[in-house]
RNA sequence: GGGGGAAUUCCCGAGUGGCCAAAGGGGACAGACUGUAAAUCUGCUGGCAAUGCCUUCGGUGGUUCGAAUCCACCUUCCCCCA
């Protein structure tokens, strides 16, 4: 089995612009591919780990991925299937997350001489010269069928202005410009990415007369439609001091039943024969699977040493057994104290359990929080320093834990 | 450039002078049930020194005993015409 069916038997490719060629291609190790990453943020998300591991599935089938950090498109911002503009960030705001994005990716990637490469579009899009670009590249393209792409449909509703308007003209640049120098033959990229990797096969075509291929990532969505990676709104990060290797474990460990096997497919690199067992698997077993994927996942991210922290420390606390070595913890000083005594609705604030007092207070009141495995519904209940100092095991709700201490 | 409309709490969206910390829905959070799942039901959802006080309805001023609501100006967005 080649690895492009493999990718298909792993439920990840969503569209190809010519299969035929893209199998034989990427099954003889021939392609050279791109993907872009925008760096509106200062780390890497869940979202982008799937394009990650792709890149790596394809370079150890011996084709040369270019990681393109999109220093220059951030500039702009992608309004693919978004309802409103981006919010604009700074020149420097946007170096700074293309430097976080990096080191990021350096952990996944070999980029050794001749096996990858990074580049940032910042590079070439900058200084690009506007009625230049127009005359060479804009008369390429039709704005009557920009217009019909699916990525805008929905801001055919609200509003796109101009400036969004021409992301779909960068992004096809940039394709352009890495066939032309870098000899890249092919894009990956979210399916999301469908109409703007379009533009840039395209161009090619129109440009040089020659085929450059596409193809696009399924997007990993849950049984409810909705985009995995996210946990209230918050994207589930890389970087283990925005998203601790605990948080990132039980986010895996929680997906739905219906999202295990998909996610197993699609994220780890387990073997396909040991995947279709675990297919089998029912009901409560189904936490077997999901523990393995947890597991798999962080490991991956954070490191084996990491997920077997997690991994034991969820354990432990589900079982009701009490400590884990990496559960949150907390060491209070004498000025936390007020009279040698400290309010358990001040506690929870301080610990990061809840977010406000009111918050405490409702959490205590409808009997979510527990001290030492205690359930605690007075709101007035304090701890002195000497109970402090053997230690609290404070929960909220089911799965929020914070060790608390006593320092000094 | 001309005309018309809109901005409300995490999101959508009601509210057109006091009964408004603001309906309803979604989401989030907590409880019950479970398998650390889903579905379902219940509660809850601005803050605080808490039967009260403070801050919030795009911004700044104004009218009024009292403004999310009325007036002026500003900002942003949408629609129609050019």
């Amino acid at each position: 089995m080649g690895i492009y069916e493999e990718l298909v038997a792993r439920g990840l490719i969503a569209q190809v612009t010519d299969e035929e060629e893209i199998r034989n291609m990427v099954n003889a190790g021939k392609a050279t591919f791109y993907i872009g990453f925008d760096c509106t943020a200062d780390s890497l998300t869940a979202g982008h780990f799937m394009a990650l591991t792709l890149m790596k599935r394809l370079q150890q089938a011996g084709n040369k991925p270019i990681a393109l950090i999109g220093g220059g498109t951030t500039m702009i911002g992608d309004p693919s299937g978004r309802t409103d503009m981006r919010k604009m960030l700074t020149r420097a705001d946007i170096d700074h997350n293309a430097e976080c994005f990096r080191r990021q990716m350096e952990r996944f990637i070999d980029f050794g001489p001749g096996k990858a490469l990074m580049v940032n579009n910042a590079d070439w899009l900058l200084d690009l010269n506007y009625v230049e670009l127009l005359r060479e590249v804009g008369a390429c393209f039709s704005v009557n069928n920009m217009l019909r792409a699916k990525c805008y449909e929905q801001r055919m509703e609200r509003g796109l202005s101009f400036f969004e308007f021409n992301y779909m003209i960068m992004q096809s640049y940039d394709f352009y410009y890495l066939f032309q120098h870098y000899d890249c033959n092919m894009q990956f990229g979210g399916d999301d990415q469908w109409s703007n990797m379009l533009g840039g096969t395209e161009l090619i075509r129109k440009k040089l007369g020659k085929d450059a291929h596409a193809m696009t990532i399924t997007l990993l969505t849950d049984s409810h439609g909705m985009k995995m990676g996210k946990t209230a709104g918050n994207a589930v990060w890389l970087d283990p001091n925005k998203t601790s290797p605990y948080e990132f474990y039980q986010y895996w460990r929680n997906v739905d039943d219906a999202d295990v096997l998909k996610c197993i497919r699609m994220l780890t690199f387990l073997p396909l024969e040991q995947i279709d067992e675990m297919a089998k698997w029912e009901g409560s077993q189904l936490n077997r699977a999901k523990e393995i994927l947890a597991f798999e996942l962080t490991s991956m991210v954070h490191g084996e040493e990491e997920a077997r922290k997690a991994e034991a420390s969820a354990k432990a606390l589900f079982a009701g057994a009490g400590e884990g070595e990496n559960i949150p913890a907390t060491e209070l000083v004498a000025s936390d104290l007020a009279d040698g005594r400290i309010d358990l609705m001040t506690l929870l604030v301080k610990t990061g359990l809840c977010t406000t007092k009111s918050d405490a207070r409702r959490n205590i009141q409808q009997g979510g929080v527990t001290v030492n495995d205690e359930k605690v519904t007075d709101i007035g209940r304090s701890f002195s320093e000497d109970e402090l100092r053997e230690g609290l095991l404070i929960r909220r709700g089911k799965k929020n834990y914070n060790k608390v201490g006593f320092k000094g």
